[in-house]
DNA sequence: TGCCAAATGAAACGAACGTATACTATAATT
DNA sequence: AATTATAGTATACGTTCGTTTCATTTGGCA
């Protein structure tokens, strides 16, 4: 997964989205040769390239066969336009918002809550920490990704996982004392948690709960 | 518009729209009439008298170039399948699912939940009285519309507004004993409300939760 | 029964389409 | 310097596809 793309390539994949977007069937070889302004050979071997690197997927000698992956669409409008990457484990050190961490997309109605360019993603959320905020186990968490937040607000932070070099999210009220941040659980029977350098991801801006 | 289908013609509509799903990418001549079982005529001619009603549209000489129009959708899924209706207020003695009562859709993932065929409806939630079950004022809850309710659940049941004809649709815990109805809400300060007659509306599927 | 109209099918034509061959050129890597 | 990946043109072959022609069947209905 995760290829790179060239910029020819990825010209290419933006023109099957435009003409798909705009006929709703997908366009055949010439049609992106036209849009793309090449031979048909051109736009054929970019269409191999683009199926090789996973970014379409297609039917040997059907016409019109071509459909965009997941990962075309991603690359094609970013996290923060439409789809929500939901976020697994993360890597030591590595930024929240890279493709190894996306298990899948979070389909969700974003566009009606909010109309900036943050970027968003989402975040399944374990144990019953913050039950008294009304965020149960099991809810996906839908947070805007920003490395800092006022005291008050309930955020994703990284921290240490014990026996792996993975870094570990961890969703908690944010409150300073000082100079030190303090992570606090909705939830009495939880401590809270002193941490010096604190890694904040993102804040809390909506919740979805797969099932009640 | 909204010219009758003959039976065969809404089969060939349900079979474009079959290939569809499940090739992301529109059918051949062809390959309608292999699914309908036909020879190519026969499906063409489908195909123009689709076209000549309005429940296609396509482009001449092009390959596999059928878009359904709305009325085809609506005529082969009604809005009640797909689209989760916001329910505003419930006036006297009406069915929770007349097209009166819908003040806006709530667009949501509702296929990677559920795949039956259940009817849904949304209705946002009032006040705090759900609060320890993670359902806060302002949520919105998803609901499976059905009549009866095991004990236990959470569900909506209608009950009488006071000062209007019209009916409240309240969110609570269900619970029978003996003959009586019990609502009981999952925060301590408000009391259990015993019912007679209970017009139960739906089960809680799933809740969205605009903002934090 | 006989006739019309709608529905259906086999076959075929030509356009649209996927695919292949051959050749050129550039840039990055080995 | 050789290799590999990318990008491109022009041309052509064989398949898929929309469309048409002609003939056949089917189902009312006068």
């Amino acid at each position: 997964m995760g290829k790179n793309l060239t910029k020819r390539q990825k010209e290419i994949l933006r023109h099957i989205l435009t003409f798909y977007e705009e006929n709703n069937y997908p366009p055949s070889v010439r049609d992106i040769a036209r849009l793309h302004n090449c031979s048909v050979k051109g736009a054929y071997d970019h269409i191999l390239a683009l199926e090789k690197k996973g970014f379409i997927e297609r039917a040997a000698r059907r016409s019109r066969s071509i459909v965009l992956t997941e990962s075309a669409k991603h690359v094609l409008r970013p996290a923060s336009e439409r789809r929500i990457p939901l976020i697994g484990r993360i890597a030591a050190g590595g930024p929240i918002l890279a493709d190894e961490h996306f298990e899948e997309f979070c389909d969700f109605p974003l566009d009606k809550w909010e109309k900036d360019n943050y970027r968003f993603f989402a975040l399944k959320i374990e144990g019953d920490s913050m039950r008294d905020a009304g965020i149960l186990d099991g809810d996906i968490g839908i947070f805007r990704y920003q490395q800092s937040a006022e005291p008050g607000k309930i955020i994703v932070a990284l921290v240490d996982s014990e026996g792996t070099a993975e870094k570990e999210a961890t969703v908690k009220y944010y409150f300073r004392e000082g100079r030190r941040n303090i992570l606090r659980a909705a939830n009495p029977a939880y401590p809270d948690t002193i941490v010096q350098n604190l890694q904040i991801q993102g804040i809390l801006r909506g919740l979805v709960r797969p099932q009640v």
